[in-house]
DNA sequence: GAGCACTGC
């Protein structure tokens, strides 16, 4: 350990003179100068300063507002004007403001126009708010993400001067903060997508603003491919009109899509960073993160640490050995507290990092891609980047999805090192090389280009849309990949053979799930078990639901796990969820819940969203006329019900004990996790197929042979074919 | 006999 602290890291000087870069490749008429703008930053506006989701905490804001909307709380309407007078000059400080009217000029003369604007100009809260007035009808502002909705409306909402959910308003899932008389709605693009499902020409508005159209979420790709139809054909009247935001670089790419639409610049409000790079290339990024943490903690003057890794295992052991490390430290320098930050972690945990820390130590956060853009946090002036992230890839050929380890972006190493310049000049250590840097793709790979597309193909079918091959892609996915999507939807009935959506996709396109989950659902209606198949959906849409168990109580928690469920230990892993969520209503209250959830290592949040979740699908099925039985349950019955939605993920046992894909003969292994791992079954059916050191089932059930050849026989068929 | 980046409806 003590030879570790010697030896130093070298990096390199900041060559590039220290701008944010985005300034220096930015096509733009501004000069780097200009961007590298310094200065106090009063108020800080649009990313709110609580910006984390924690589930429980934001649900009673969205109740609170939601009594604002509806006016059973009493409001005095004079405070809330008296405080959004007060916050005008903030407004005005603004760098929007200062070119608010060549601004207005300029979407008034253009039926789309694309904003860039870096991070702090205030072009999400107030450009929304200068249309207002001149809208005869609704503006929408799209967000990636719930709680950035949820909080620009708030702050706006202050701004006006109204009570949120009236001429300002957002809806999210689960919550719809806003009426008819609702003049500015922030939305996720998921309920924009769907609002375009129920009302193809979007006419309650007569704006819609997509905002971070950078981040190139598929959502976000799909609506602007719908927008570029409607702009265009639907509703080329004059009234219409769409705004595209963007903080950074792909401006010229918006702008061609929609047929040469101007581009405009807002500069930003961010401090300079300094960049450092390494003068060699590392082996063991965890080791490397460690010295420079250690080192420049005994170097530079307070302030907080970031850094990026890309994953929870990297984490977890740069947070461990920080903590041994810490308190044989030289005691000159600030005492190091290490806190993790990954998606996975529960909410309280998450939340330690917006706790301040004594005068004498510092803050280490150690942090996945969720600080990249979900999670802000504040007093950061130092961030140490790995240059690597996760991602998950799907394979449209073998049906699968890998999880790699991957370089980030240009644009990526960017925003990440911005993270240290929002409230203050900060300094970011790259640790790679600057000639690695130069090699890095200037921006991340949309995600429409690595996902299944099965979803937003449907969705097209459903707007209408015959040659999916020849759409107008904002970036076309291919022809593979898209084939794929249209033969799984074949072969799950949602279209006929001339490829048009049938009565069944209709259905399927509105449910808040995957098509495969939405046939299930729709099947287990016609066979009489939807009750049971809803609660076991439902805990198959929340994540982490079942947490892994630290090693130490892996074998313990599985066997309690084996215990529990007596139908999962025979039929597997879907009735294992049913179970569960059968023994998880039965509890007294809160308390006795929590604990039970500990003692199977399930994640108790995670359940109070399946009970969020299954409200609402039941809500949709009703809405599609499809209402819960009263059956008892019926295991095979319900297994039934979802081998119509995943008859493609199912594998035949072989006599050496492993099981091979029905459809191609592949080898697959069940998932240890799985209460079926190790047992001996006919014929599998699985939820998921991942490929790590080898290829993996998940939310594995048995099937019995008879029941293949009864739905799908021509699959059995291939399969001697390819034998 | 294993580990899972991040969103959205």
């Amino acid at each position: 350990m003590a030879n570790r602290q010697n030896r130093k890291i070298k990096f390199g000087d900041d060559v590039s003179g220290g701008a944010v870069e985005e300034a220096g490749t930015m096509k733009n008429t501004q000069t780097k100068a200009d961007t590298k703008f310094v200065g106090r930053q009063r108020g800080r506006i649009g990313k709110a300063p609580v910006t984390v989701d924690f589930g429980s905490d934001e649900d009673n804001s969205e109740e609170e507002n939601e009594k604002l909307a509806t006016g059973r709380k009493p409001v005095d309407i004079r405070l809330i004007k008296q405080k959004a007078a007060k916050l005008l000059p903030v407004r005005e400080s603004l760098p929007v403001y200062q070119v608010k009217n060549e601004l207005l000029a300029q979407v008034r003369s253009a039926k789309v126009c694309v904003l860039i604007g870096e991070t702090g100009s205030g072009k999400s809260t107030q450009i929304p708010q200068f249309l207002m007035d001149e809208n005869k009808k609704g503006i929408a502002v799209t967000q990636p993400r719930r709680v950035a909705a949820i909080n620009l409306a708030t702050r706006v909402s202050e701004e006006y001067g109204c009570v949120l959910g009236r001429e300002v308003g957002y809806s999210v899932r689960f919550n719809n903060v806003s009426n008819r008389q609702t003049k500015l709605k922030y939305i996720t693009d998921g309920m924009l997508l769907r609002e375009l499902m129920l009302d193809p020409l979007l006419s309650r508005y007569s704006t819609v603003i997509i905002d971070e159209a950078h981040e190139r979420t598929i959502l976000t790709d799909l609506l602007l491919g719908f927008l570029k139809d409607l702009i265009f054909n639907k509703r080329a009247d004059d009234e219409f009109k769409v705004i595209i935001m963007s903080a950074t670089l792909d401006a010229e790419r918006f702008s061609q899509f929609f047929e040469n639409a101007p581009i405009f610049f807002v500069e930003g409000r961010m401090y300079p960073v300094e960049r450092y790079y390494l003068g060699q290339p590392v082996e063991d990024i965890v080791d490397t993160v460690i010295k420079t943490v250690v080192q420049l903690n005994q170097t530079e003057p307070t302030g907080d640490i970031l850094c990026f890794l890309a994953g929870q295992e990297d984490i977890d052991r740069v947070v461990d050995t920080l903590n041994k490390l810490a308190p044989v430290l030289p005691k000159e320098a600030p005492i190091l507290v290490p806190m993790p930050l990954y998606a996975a972690l529960p909410s309280h945990v998450q939340m330690e990092v917006f706790r301040p820390v004594k005068a004498n130590q510092r803050k280490v956060i150690l942090a996945t891609n969720i600080a990249e853009t979900s999670v802000t946090v504040p007093g950061i002036r130092y961030v140490v980047d790995s240059g690597l992230r996760k991602v998950k890839v799907w394979r449209h050929q073998l049906g699968l999805s890998t999880l790699l380890i991957a370089p980030i972006s240009k644009a990526s190493a960017a925003q990440r090192a911005g993270r240290a310049g929002r409230e203050a000049p900060g300094k970011c250590y790259r640790l790679y090389r600057e000639t690695d840097y130069f090699k890095l793709s200037d921006n991340t790979e949309p995600e429409i280009l690595r996902s299944d597309v099965i979803s937003p193909v449907l969705m097209l079918k459903k707007m209408g849309v015959n040659d999916i091959l020849g759409w107008h892609w904002l970036e076309n996915p291919g022809r593979e990949s898209l084939v794929a999507a249209l033969q799984q939807l074949y072969s799950l009935n949602a279209l006929n053979d001339r490829g048009q959506i049938t009565e069944l996709g209709e259905k399927m396109v509105v449910l808040p799930v995957a098509p495969h989950l939405a046939a299930v659902l729709i099947r287990a209606h016609e066979l009489g078990c939807l009750g049971p198949v809803i609660d076991i959906v439902a805990c198959l849409s929340v994540d982490n639901l079942l947490m892994s168990p630290p090693s130490e109580r892996r074998d313990e928690v599985n066997e309690r796990r084996k215990d529990t469920c007596k139908l999962g230990t025979i039929y597997g892993d879907l009735l294992m969820l049913k179970e569960l969520f059968d023994l998880y209503i039965s509890l007294a209250d809160n308390a006795e819940r929590k604990e039970w959830c500990k003692q199977l290592c399930i994640n108790f949040k995670g359940f109070k969203d399946v009970l969020r979740v299954r409200r609402q699908i039941a809500e949709y099925m009703g809405m599609l006329k499809m209402h819960e039985g009263d059956g008892s349950l019926d295991a095979k019955l319900v297994l039934k019900a979802f081998l119509s939605g995943f008859l493609t993920n199912t594998a035949i046992g072989m006599p050496d004990r492993s099981y091979r894909t029905v459809a191609t003969g592949d080898l697959v292994s069940v998932h240890p996790s799985s209460l079926l791992f190790g047992q001996r079954k006919p014929a599998i059916m699985y939820i998921e197929y991942v490929y790590t050191v080898k290829g993996y089932a998940r939310a594995v059930s048995m099937i019995e042979l008879e029941w293949l050849q009864e739905v799908a026989p021509h699959l059995l068929g291939s399969r001697e074919k390819i034998n």
